[in-house]
DNA sequence: GCGCTTTCCTCAACCGGTAAAGTCCGATTC
DNA sequence: GAATCGGACTTTACCGGTTGAGGAAAGCGC
């Protein structure tokens, strides 16, 4: 990687051709006082004319900051790409840190050891100025990890699974508490609950909000499974489900993502089941993807972009030294569309 | 953004605590010759001890290269989280760079003038060492600033629309026109097409592709729409589509998405229409969404992954300087699923 | 007219690496 | 025994900015 670009012009170029030194060139870009009016308008126009902008490389190196942030995603890519959620969360991430000219360094990693090592080679080698840790899992490496480096991170997660980091994070058991009452309101007693990644730390969260959720309204048959996000495993749940004996199968399902929840709707369409006449489904994140089925599917709903951009903005507190803290956004709302209704008979 | 690193180990210290100069250090971690193994090993071990990595802003400034290469993409934030298609490419292009301990700085943007700017103020502040640029449309502004520029980019866009850029490219023409004889071939005779965005050039060659097909099959009825790739555009389009007078409503249609064959089938399920029983349906990309539909869809299937990873191929190609070329990378073929059948009667 | 600020700008030392030229030294050659 | 050579390092000059310590000129009070 050596090409280098055709026009070869440096501070130095734009300084003598606005008749100042280096140093007032300097000045002039960084906004900072001590110039006359009339020399910064010559400075800038000198730099127009030659079409130079400051070189960020040189600029980390002598100041020491970095504007790039990292993220590293850790999931099969398989699953990323179907996920709506991560490019959701990107898109408000990025819509802050563009406000800040401020770039965002990505990479998908396979494993929360890699992606600990990531972090640490991205930060000795001053390639980020800090980053936002997203999938958190009981005892994660990341925690202790951030800590020893003194990175500036902001941890999106529970403040129970993120220890002393900065976290943003959503009442992902009040989400599922609502959701089960919601569904116990319209009638269902046999409510089944298709999970993510059982590793991951929300997922934990909220099977344990499922099943005291179940347990305060007496529903006997709270039935849970994880899966690895993915439609096919949604599926594979969905039918094991829905195979069940009649007395023990479920007339709801909640499930952890959209993805699955559409799974689910074609696993009933195939089986003939009715939805909701036959079986209620309510799909999680609520993108754009439970108004394209049929019928359109409830879902526990949130601003997953605003949740991106909320974790930006906590991540440029944290790195201009607002102390630790714990920022939590919207909770879910449960937004009924029509794959939910009351059970039959 | 000044938060720095608590080990602020430089390449100063290792060489202290090895007992040898800056230069050494750096002759050893740049795998050069010129260094005893025992030398070489001492210098390793110190930098372990010390938790030193090479900082590679400094590394930048001084050799002018840089491992980082970028991607901006420019589609509204709510249709790139529902479109598979980007995260795959992203990860099939990471899976490359990662070989080359190289990284992705990704930006989503508006505009392609937006892009253009974005691109240019990247290579002039010397973020990136190339970049790898996606949906071109007609007189793509990109071009030009790319070969102002001199920046080592890889186009992925047909040759005919990137100029003199190295280009990464499927024959879309040849896909369009196989998902048309297919479909003819089942027995359809009016075939409608959902298209993707018009501005974008390879929307513009399918477009031209699909009416070929129909005029060469003798196929009356060929209609098609372009849309913004939502899957709200796509179920406004079907729904047009479907309303149409029984004399001139397709019995088949092909999309230029996935997101949109999904509302598609909705719309058709919301109509009381059978699938594929009463209108045949086609996606398009084929990611994992085509198998978690009832009924699954028949799609055009490509290696979305290793497109992305041909691309990053690519750019390292331009980057070290090997001459300016056209990649075709393999036709998207059909797939049949339980989407496509002769029409009814 | 003299000292004292202020304002505006220059100078030179960094930041942490790379790379080309230079030094030292034991081995080989004639 | 002097000249040559190559291996193993070291020295030093950058890369392109930032930054803090000056310094010259203008303005001001007395």
């Amino acid at each position: 990687m050596t090409a280098s670009p055709s026009s070869r012009v440096t501070i130095k170029d734009v300084a003598a051709r606005a008749g100042v030194s280096k140093g007032a060139v300097s000045l002039a870009f960084n906004r900072k006082p001590g110039l006359s009016e009339a020399t910064r308008d010559r400075i800038f126009a000198a730099a127009r004319e030659l079409g130079w902008e400051p070189n960020l490389t040189a600029r980390s190196l002598s100041s020491s900051r970095v504007d790039v942030v990292g993220l590293a995603i850790c999931r099969p890519a398989r699953m990323l790409g179907l996920e709506p959620f991560y490019m959701e969360f990107v898109s408000g991430v990025e819509s802050v840190l563009t406000e800040h000219s401020c770039s965002l360094l990505l990479r998908l990693v396979r494993t929360v050891e890699e992606e600990a090592g990531l972090l640490e080679s991205w930060w000795r080698g001053r390639q980020i100025g800090g980053s936002i840790l997203v999938d958190f899992r009981a005892d994660d490496p990341r925690v202790a990890a951030a800590e020893r480096l003194g990175m500036p991170v902001v941890a999106v997660g529970h403040p129970t699974l993120t220890g002393s980091l900065t976290s943003v994070w959503t009442d992902d058991a009040t989400a599922v508490t609502e959701a089960v009452r919601y569904l116990a309101a319209l009638g269902h007693r046999r409510i089944a609950r298709v999970g993510g990644a059982a590793a991951l730390g929300h997922t934990v969260m909220r099977t344990a909000a499922f099943d005291a959720a179940a347990r305060t309204l007496g529903l006997a048959g709270a039935w849970q499974v994880a899966t690895d996000y993915s439609g096919e495993a949604g599926a594979r749940a969905t039918r094991s489900m829905l195979t069940a004996a009649p007395a023990d199968r479920p007339t709801a399902i909640v499930y952890d993502n959209d993805i699955m929840a559409v799974a689910g709707l074609a696993v009933a369409a195939e089986m003939g089941l009715g939805v909701p006449g036959d079986v209620s489904l309510l799909a999680w994140d609520d993108s754009q993807l439970c108004r394209l089925t049929h019928p359109t599917l409830s879902a526990m709903s949130h601003d997953v972009h605003g949740f991106g951009a909320e974790a930006a903005r906590t991540l440029f507190g944290v790195i201009t030294g607002s102390g630790p803290g714990s920022h939590p956004v919207p909770t879910p709302v449960l937004t009924p569309r029509g794959s939910t209704a009351p059970p039959r008979g």
